[in-house]
DNA sequence: ATTTCATTTTGACAATTGTCAAGTGCTGTC
DNA sequence: GACAGCACTTGACAATTGTCAAAATGAAAT
């Protein structure tokens, strides 16, 4: 099951042995169901996850609506990041789009391998820098003031997820109503 | 010069003496005046800068327009993420809002530092998770429908930037008209 | 002090988007 | 098949924000 995962991480930089025994040791495969709730807000995040199969979307309640901030699919990392970075408690839920299967690592085996193993922190470092910089093309779109320009945008990269999300999600994520967005697909045709 | 950053990276994590030694041989103490152009778009960004006096602004070009993502000031490191990371051109600008004061370093002197000395790449890894949860907290603002929302938010969390940066730029970084944002600040009063 | 230039404010109007409400269409269940 | 429930669309109107133009304020230079 985690050979893809192993696979990934060798191709950021080589794992030693004894790191890839740890990865196999402290990896959990975890399987949730379509709508099954993945992580909760309100406490501490204590895992990062890797997407082996399926697709994830994560989301914060504002006036009892659900705002989408991620989708995430498989080869992805998930987690909380504030919440798992911060260590403090954070406000976001993670929640399963389809039938999920995760690798799961605890943070305190997280960081006893990046303690045990200094070279894994290449690959801690590598993986946050891409992260770090698709955030930052994120904000660039979000900052596009105009809800068609983000809209095509997301079809554009994301053409799968048009399929994966309803449509809802998707125009709390582009930061629109959902009638704004159904009027910018309409028009489009 | 540059004792503060090496106190920065110390409490993150301590220094090997070689570290040190290569931090102090590979600094670059730059200089800039006010409104200098630090980094300008179009080629692939080569130094990271730890800014150790003023403030400096990041921005694109949309429509001759000065878009600002973001603002950044003493003790942060900055670059244009996208190009630096990924090594392709990119099109973000960085100014000086003031004059200003960098300890700078060239991408390949950062390689050769996490190549040799192994530790540096925790000091990459828990900055880089730092600007990305940091990152999240900006999107979850951005994602703010409200002008006024997003505006309170930059007041409580940067009152510092409401006087050393030009109203325009900021409403550009809110992601809203000049106009917009006058008449917001007016109304609070 | 006066000029010049950039910054900020204000006004009038138009464009964009949100809100509320009703309607259509689809899917799964009994 | 009939029904319930959800996803999506459409319409009418209101709220928010953008645009363009002009005025007011402020700061730097001569």
């Amino acid at each position: 099951m985690l050979e893809e995962l192993i696979e990934h991480l060798n191709n950021i930089h080589p794992l030693s042995p004894g790191l890839i025994k740890d990865i196999w040791e402290f990896g959990q495969i975890k399987e949730y169901k379509k709508d099954d709730l993945i992580l909760k807000e309100g406490g501490v995040a204590n895992y990062t996850s890797y997407v082996l199969k399926g697709a994830v979307r994560s989301y914060y309640i504002k006036d009892d609506e659900e705002i989408t901030t991620k989708f995430l699919q498989e080869g992805s990392y998930i987690t909380s990041t504030y919440s798992y970075f911060s260590r403090k408690p954070g406000n976001e839920n993670i929640i399963a789009l389809e039938d999920v299967t995760l690798a799961s690592y605890h943070y305190d085996h997280m960081q006893e391998m990046y303690k045990n193993h200094l070279e894994f922190n290449i690959h801690g470092r590598k993986f946050t820098e891409l992260y770090l910089y698709s955030a930052e093309i994120e904000l660039y779109n979000l900052r596009k003031t105009k809800a068609e320009d983000r809209y095509r945008y997301f079809v554009k990269h994301y053409p799968q997820l048009m399929q994966r999300a309803p449509l809802k999600h998707i125009a709390t994520y582009l930061g629109m109503s959902l009638e704004t967005l159904s009027r910018i697909r309409a028009q489009k045709k």
